[in-house]
DNA sequence: CGCACATATGTGCATGGTCCTCTATATGCA
DNA sequence: TGCATATAGAGGACCATGCACATATGTGCG
């Protein structure tokens, strides 16, 4: 849906290869999109049929040629449109929460194993969270605003408020579920 | 990816057609879940042809025939096997966080334009959830346990924790702007 | 020497999903 | 009278995604 965007706002910053591209996406916006590689390829070549961006060749010898790609500049219009559009938000789907509603059909241990399990990973998730390092603020990387660096930090910091939000409903409700079934 | 196992689910609790299902999923588990109509049809025909439900009909005056599908034992089996097997979470995909963390393409005004849209957008959603009331737990319905009652309402609890958190963080994130674009 | 892994780009296929449209009838509203 | 809405189901077009696989080459490890 919005895979063409993400990539858009990614390359405004610096022209890049899907191969590039595909790290970036997995490291840096990692918490909050995620896309496949042949999805990214995908993306790109579409992105170069409308003209939204375009491929560049740089053969180098003794590994496989590298397709940069750069935003043009209708390619910047349509990022700047769409970041301006309305955000019509996606319908939440939580399949975790899903299996919890219809867990009843389930002894009531294994209900505390599902609430465990999830436990777990929120909080493994949470410390890939913690463990973020950003450079101090008066020292930005070249190309960084201030306003970008301070978004960045939004970003985690989003991250990190409903990681910790998750694992104090799941606390909440383990013990709502002792008090039912001790 | 796993509508089938949410249709078994609301149907293993009581049989219904897809025109009640839809309201069903529309409504009580709206928060975490929505479908399409055309794919609940789709998904009950794939039920049926796999054995794991089954079709009724039900010829009425006046208005469109029903056809309530009930959950087959193998269909309560698939289930049972679902909730059971190890919940691998789905790629978190957040498209406001996305556009966010392009915006400092935007005039800040802009930025802070898209924090208010989601403040209300937000708190709307909290509302709806704040509004949505329980039996008493001394006069449960008839086929709900007391287990099923305590985590319909820690789904419900869940959306609250949620949505109270993403209100203080977009409270924090207004405050930060603040600091550095007066 | 063989094997795994990194670099770099792709194609093909199946799945799951949304949107739009069609078919019928009944009720209610202006 | 006409229009919207509710009831009930379904087909077609299209899209994004994900998995598996293909292609070539280089490096490091045991």
């Amino acid at each position: 849906m919005s895979l063409r965007h993400a990539i858009l706002g990614i390359l405004s910053v610096k022209p890049m290869s899907g191969y590039e591209l595909k790290k970036v996406v997995d490291g840096s916006v990692g918490h909050f999109w995620t896309a496949d590689r042949s999805q990214i390829y995908r993306t790109l070549s579409a992105l170069v049929e409308e003209g939204l961006a375009s491929r560049g060749t740089v053969v180098q010898e003794g590994r496989p040629t590298l397709h940069p790609h750069t935003v043009t500049d209708a390619g910047l219009a349509e990022l700047d449109r769409w970041l301006a559009s309305p955000l019509q938000a996606p319908p939440t789907r939580d399949a975790f929460l899903a299996r919890l509603f219809f867990a009843d059909r389930l002894p009531p241990e294994r209900v505390r194993a599902l609430l465990d399990a999830r436990h777990r990973e929120v909080a493994e998730e949470l410390a890939e969270l913690e463990a973020i390092e950003f450079p101090p603020r008066d020292a930005l990387p070249e190309g960084v605003t201030e306003l970008g660096y301070a978004l960045r930090e939004a970003a985690r910091d989003h991250g990190l408020a409903h990681a910790r939000a998750e694992l104090a409903w799941i606390d909440a409700t383990r013990r709502r579920l002792e008090r039912i079934t001790p």
